[in-house]
DNA sequence: CCCGGAAGAC
DNA sequence: GTCTTCCGGG
C-alpha cells in the first residue's frame, strides 16, 4: 500500500506541547488552504508561494501573534530562519515567492509512524484522526484557536495535518519525473494483499495517492522521520545534465 | 529586495 | 527553540 505524505515538520501540530505559540508556517498554510485570497496564494510550481502583499500578511500574522509592530521585513526574517531548518526555500529571481520544501516526503501510516525496525507491522491504511471536513465548513484549518485541533476526538498519538492547507498539484504522475526526489515506501511482501481502499481522502485535493501512480527508483534512501538524509536540496527547473 | 549575524524576548 | 528586532551588506 505504500502511501506517500509529506516531510516530519509538516506533522508537526500546529500547537505542539512545547511551543504554545502557533509557527509561522502553520499560519502560511492556514492562509494559503482558505485561499483567503489576496494576502498570499500558492505559486505554479508544487509548494511554491507567493506573497502577493507583504505589508499585509505581516499586519495578518502580527495579528496573530500580538505583534503590532511585524512588517515584512520581520517576516521575512523569519522565512528565512526556515532554510536552515529545510521546511522553506527562495525561488530565486521571484520576488516575494518562497516554496515549502515538500522534496522530503515522509512515509509513515498515520496512527503513528512506523520506526524502520518494525515497519512491517501496521502498514495498512489508516484513517485519518479527524473528520473529514469541507474547507468550507467554518472552522478554521490547520490549527488555530478553537480550530479542529483542539477538538480532536481522541487523542492523537502522532502529529497530524488538515487536509486543504497545501496545494493540489499531480495532475499526472509526472512529479517523480522531476527534480522531486520523492520517495515512497518500498513493496513490503509481508503485506500481502492490503488494499481495502485505494480511494484515500481525496475529498479536499489531498494527494494522498498510493505510490503506486508513480513510477519510483527503489532505491532511494527513503527517510522516515528524525533521518537527515540530505542528497535532494532540490532544483528548481535548473537540473544538473 | 534579499541575505544572514547578533542580541534578546518568551 | 521560534521567532522579533535591528542592521550592515549585496
Amino acid at each position: 500500500m505504500k502511501t506517500v505524505l509529506f516531510p516530519d515538520w509538516a506533522y508537526k501540530p500546529a500547537w505542539s506541547p512545547g511551543s504554545r505559540q502557533v509557527q509561522l508556517w502553520h499560519f502560511l498554510l492556514e492562509l494559503l488552504g482558505r485561499n483567503e485570497g489576496g494576502a498570499i496564494g500558492w505559486g505554479g510550481e508544487w509548494g511554491e508561494f507567493i506573497i502577493r502583499d507583504p505589508e499585509r500578511l505581516a499586519r495578518l500574522w502580527g495579528e496573530r501573534k500580538g505583534k503590532p509592530h511585524m512588517n515584512y521585513d520581520k517576516l521575512s526574517r523569519a522565512l528565512r530562519y526556515y532554510y536552515n531548518k529545510r521546511i522553506l526555500h527562495k525561488t530565486k529571481g521571484k520576488r516575494f515567492t518562497y516554496k515549502f520544501n515538500f522534496s522530503k516526503l515522509i512515509l509513515v501510516n498515520y496512527p503513528g509512524y512506523l520506526p524502520p525496525s518494525s515497519h512491517q507491522q501496521l502498514v495498512h491504511r489508516a484513517p485519518l484522526p479527524f473528520p473529514f471536513l469541507p474547507a468550507e465548513s467554518g472552522l478554521p484549518l490547520c490549527g488555530g484557536v478553537g480550530s479542529l485541533m483542539d477538538r480532536a476526538v481522541q487523542p492523537l498519538p502522532h502529529p497530524f495535518l488538515l487536509p486543504g492547507c497545501l496545494p493540489k498539484p499531480l495532475p499526472v504522475p509526472q512529479a517523480l519525473h522531476g527534480p522531486f526526489p520523492f520517495i515512497s515506501a518500498p513493496a513490503h511482501p509481508a503485506v500481502g494483499k492490503t488494499e481495502p481502499r485505494e480511494s484515500g481522502l481525496n475529498v479536499n485535493g489531498w494527494p494522498h495517492r498510493s505510490s503506486a501512480d508513480w513510477d519510483v527508483n527503489p532505491h532511494i534512501s527513503w527517510n522516515l522521520l528524525g533521518g537527515e538524509k540530505r542528497e535532494d536540496e532540490d532544483r528548481e527547473g535548473k537540473d544538473a545534465d
